[in-house]
DNA sequence: CCGGAATAGTTTGGTACCAAACGATTCCAA
DNA sequence: TTGGAATCGTTTGGTACCAAACTATTCCGG
């Protein structure tokens, strides 16, 4: 790595070169592209769904029937990319979407009994999962992960 | 975050319940999201560039001219999402392809001079944002952050 | 009340991304 | 030397994903 480190620095000339930062970003989204790519083939298309939608129904499974604005914000997805995932639930059979009556702008997704299921089944398999993408490291490793992780996250929404 | 614990404990009964890996697998995937979507509004956007677009001429920067399967794995691409974005930096002027005189198969992939100056501006800009999205992590921080998502990308590729 | 501001979700237009199928080229063994 | 296997990039078909514009509803100040 240090090859790469000593390149880019030679293009930068003598302009400065955070080679921490850049190691600790770019091996985030390499982890996550190659997680997620496994997840999918491995875990998640046997019940015909993807990393969003597992998410989805995941949050759901845990705190029950939620508003599609808090979902959202719980998935880390746009709200409009979620009104797509949901169609896609919904027609799987997987969740279901009603206006809230006191205000009819707003809307409750919750999962089917179907969804309850799937996601009782499919859990599982995922977690163990995770378990075998973090082989290797400790407990502590783990909690450290997590941590510097979620460091990363508040600088990027602040 | 020992509330979702529990919660999602009580929904497995007595299923093991692996709930470090969890969180660290769960951390890099909403990590990975929300960096990517700041680094395209706050510093690609002006470039017209796309995160992936990105990484190839960033690639293409540090290690000169490559063939396209070689750069699909270095930037993490499946080689047909490779070959759409490689036409949209062409469109650009960002990038050449070239076949291979001697094996027609194989392409070879370089920056143009644009494509050089380009990356020249917006990578001390990008490595800017890697500094700021890894604010209140120490040197060692984020070199213990490299090392363990090294650990997780080995494990998904195994 | 009533009309504009705020809010919730959907639609739109566009890229990125994957896996699998496909052509073109090269390699190799009989 | 020749025909099948391997290899490379592209195409295809489909989802995911975003930002911004839009629609419907509710809220609030006069």
């Amino acid at each position: 790595m240090l090859d790469a480190e000593r390149d880019v620095q030679a293009r930068l000339g003598d302009r400065p070169l955070d080679f921490d930062s850049l190691l600790a970003i770019s091996n985030i989204y390499r982890a996550a592209a190659e997680v997620r790519r496994r997840a999918e083939r491995e875990v998640l298309a046997d019940y015909g769904l993807s990393f969003g939608g597992f998410t989805i129904l995941w949050v759901l499974w845990v705190w029950d029937e939620m508003e599609t604005a808090r979902l959202a914000e719980e998935c880390g997805l746009a709200k409009g990319t979620l009104t797509g995932m949901l169609t896609t639930l919904e027609k799987q059979g997987l969740i279901t979407r009603q206006r809230v009556p006191s205000d009819k702008r707003r809307m409750l997704v919750d999962l089917t009994p179907e969804g309850t299921d799937t996601i009782d089944e499919v859990f599982p398999k995922f977690n163990a999962f995770e378990s075998a993408m973090t082989n290797g490291l400790s407990s502590p490793d783990k909690q450290e992960l997590a941590r510097l992780l979620r460091l990363v996250i508040t600088n990027a929404n602040t």
